[in-house]
DNA sequence: GCTATAGTTAGCCTTATGGCTAACCATTCA
DNA sequence: TGAATGGTTAGCCATAAGGCTAACTATAGC
């Protein structure tokens, strides 16, 4: 399950309401069809496009393929998000630190020149 | 700011080794580029793309282009994210209900059927 | 067994993506 | 002012993405 597969498949607007259907529950490809003016050969690449993302699963019993959402993919997306995120907020906690330190050495600077 | 660009955007090894880059600090286009066996067009190329997303923002000073990060566009998608699994959760939890209720169903029929 | 239903495969088309080179500005700095 | 530095533009190429139609397979239901 690679990061560039689950971005990729989230970076089109119908997979990703593809993806929020499932969101509702497990779905066959008709019913997933339907909302689409698209013919079902088009859909069913983005369905196996979130398949190779490991966004979705999908089984077939008969002739009907049910699909179904893989949450731990989204997880992985959250995941990887968060620490990007993590790493610029300890930054902005470094610069803050770096900005206070400054002030209190230009105060003690301000002091030196008052007792001159 | 679209999702569909943020998510392609991110969909990329190297744009997202930008990212990664850019949450520890401002860059130059130069200094973006160093780790990278690219020619420097074609790392350009996603400096821009990055930037039509929305994830980056870039400003030019003598002949330097410095590039920086913008955070909201990264929380653009985090809330995405976590808005499915949202749902997706109150999904489980309506599921769990109605398995509870089942079993108390169940657990009724079941006197009743000793009782009788 | 025939027909309708639900997907699937194959193949085509257009546009976007990700890479390159070569040539071209535009600042710095000696 | 002339050379080096840092980006930028233009244009080429190969492959992938996203859509289509037409034809095909495999079940379900009458």
């Amino acid at each position: 399950m690679r990061l560039d597969h689950v971005f990729g498949a989230l970076s089109d607007a119908t997979r990703r309401a593809i993806v929020m259907r499932l969101c509702e529950g497990e779905a066959s490809v008709g019913e997933l069809a339907k909302p689409f003016d698209m013919a079902l050969p088009s859909l069913m690449k983005h369905i196996r496009i979130l398949e190779s993302s490991g966004l979705v699963t999908s089984e077939k019993t008969g002739r009907v393929r049910t699909c179904s959402l893989q949450l731990e993919a989204l997880a992985t997306v959250e995941v990887w998000l968060a620490a990007q995120r993590e790493i610029w907020e300890q930054r902005l906690d470094r610069m803050e630190m770096y900005v206070e330190k400054l002030k209190k050495e230009e105060k003690a600077r301000a002091r030196r020149r008052k007792s001159r």
